[in-house]
DNA sequence: GATTCTCAGTCATCATACAACTGCTGTCGT
DNA sequence: ACGACAGCAGTTGTATGATGACTGAGAATC
């Protein structure tokens, strides 16, 4: 057997361009409000040609880490801190950092119940009323119902009238759905049956509660669904630490 | 079917090809995993050069939109859900959308507070306390102590052990800052000693809670801080209407 | 039937040119 | 002396043509 390794990387001279400025800004060396070098000095300095320089600052730029004005330069963002939060999927790997996304979710959660119970007007408590049946009626017919369970969750958040705990959810949630899948906890719980019949008793005693109008009850039920699901992970962490 | 109108000239092309791209993805038109028009096709429809479009790619790749593949064509990323959470710097302008984020971040720093009493250590809980004090030397100085108001709830964020409670922060610490200082707060609760005063007992409250490890203690007094404020800033919204 | 060759289509990069904008400077008119 | 202003150099924004690199699929070959 002939082995080749792969020679020249190759690699994307805008993707490399873009990180080592990135690099320099993150890492303060570029302090905000700081200028930019000429497009002409970094094209002599990275031995690239102008497009790559172009296309590397507009990735900045829509990262909202620098400013252009045209006829003066590029500078870094005053507020580098507006950079967007995001959550690499690349540094997403252990069961760890999943635990992490999920406490922070827990915490916006917790709020969301809270304000719905606050807030929600008689369509949106029907509409909460409706998400609980679909995941009744995804898992009666033998399917995950992960979609459904993200879907009551949002209907929570919408009922809080302020659209950034829906956009929030949106977000994490794109991160927690696929491992929710592939964990295979429901066969740890005693079968997976009994698993979905805890998980729609949690949701129903939420959905009481935001229904009844009681936030305290609705928090409270709230952080037990999810502490009951994180632990449940943390578990499964546990074991695989014990295991690798 | 992918509608691309012409752009006109009036602001720069690229930011605008960006967004009319961003909106067609994030509205369905072009889903996940979708192939988007050649470079060739985006030039004749937008009438604009290829360099335009290709920066206009470039910043969506960036973004995490899109995925390029080079003698292949531009894809919807099949994830878009990873797009990145970010809070449009320019659909934030009214005191109701800085009330929509603080409502968010309480959640968040909820719940912060109470994993922090539960798993703070001893230096971070010295490190707390510190910036307690950096807080009381700046307000005494006559300073604002927004950086060590900030910095008190950073601290306690670096207790819980979870570097996303920080992460998220900073991110949202970004935003509410600059308003914090220009909202003339202060003079409306009585003079700003006294203002300054009731925020720092609020501090030392939650404080001396995580110190003696008492989550549910953290939290309450985590949650009446940041409903505080959020009260005051509401009357404030409040006003303006009712004054606009 | 399998392998190799060829080719058209596409993105990646390069080089050049011009347009639009900004900040400064030196000139001119008063 | 001084302000208005035209011009200039520098920078980013846009346009264009050319070439390289890569992919997928069909044609050609064995």
């Amino acid at each position: 057997m002939v082995r080749i390794r792969p020679l020249s990387p190759s690699r994307k001279l805008t993707r490399e361009l873009t990180e080592q400025l990135a690099a320099q800004i993150k890492h303060g060396r570029l302090a905000p409000g700081a200028r930019l070098p000429t497009e002409q000095e970094l094209t002599r300095a990275a031995k690239v040609s102008r497009t790559v320089v172009r296309e590397a600052v507009a990735a900045l730029r829509a990262e909202g880490l620098v400013v252009t004005r045209q006829g003066v330069g590029a500078f870094v963002s005053e507020d580098v801190q507006r950079a967007p939060f995001r959550i690499d999927p690349d540094t997403l790997r252990s069961l760890d950092d999943i635990l992490g996304i999920m406490e922070l979710r827990l915490g916006v959660e917790v709020e969301s119940a809270g304000l719905a119970a606050e807030r929600a007007s008689r369509a949106q408590i029907k509409g909460i009323g409706a998400a609980l049946d679909a995941i009744r009626e995804a898992t009666e017919a033998g399917l995950s119902a992960v979609e459904e369970d993200l879907g009551f969750h949002l209907s929570i958040a919408e009922s809080t009238g302020n659209f950034q705990f829906v956009k929030f959810l949106q977000f994490i949630g794109g991160y927690l759905i696929p491992r929710h899948t592939v964990s295979g906890l429901p066969e740890r719980m005693g079968g997976r049956m009994k698993y979905f019949a805890m998980l729609q008793e949690e949701h129903r005693r939420i959905f009481e509660a935001i229904r009844d109008r009681k936030p305290g009850a609705a928090r409270e039920a709230m952080r037990a669904h999810l502490t009951g699901s994180l632990e449940r992970y943390q578990g499964l962490a546990a074991e695989q630490r014990k295991a690798g």
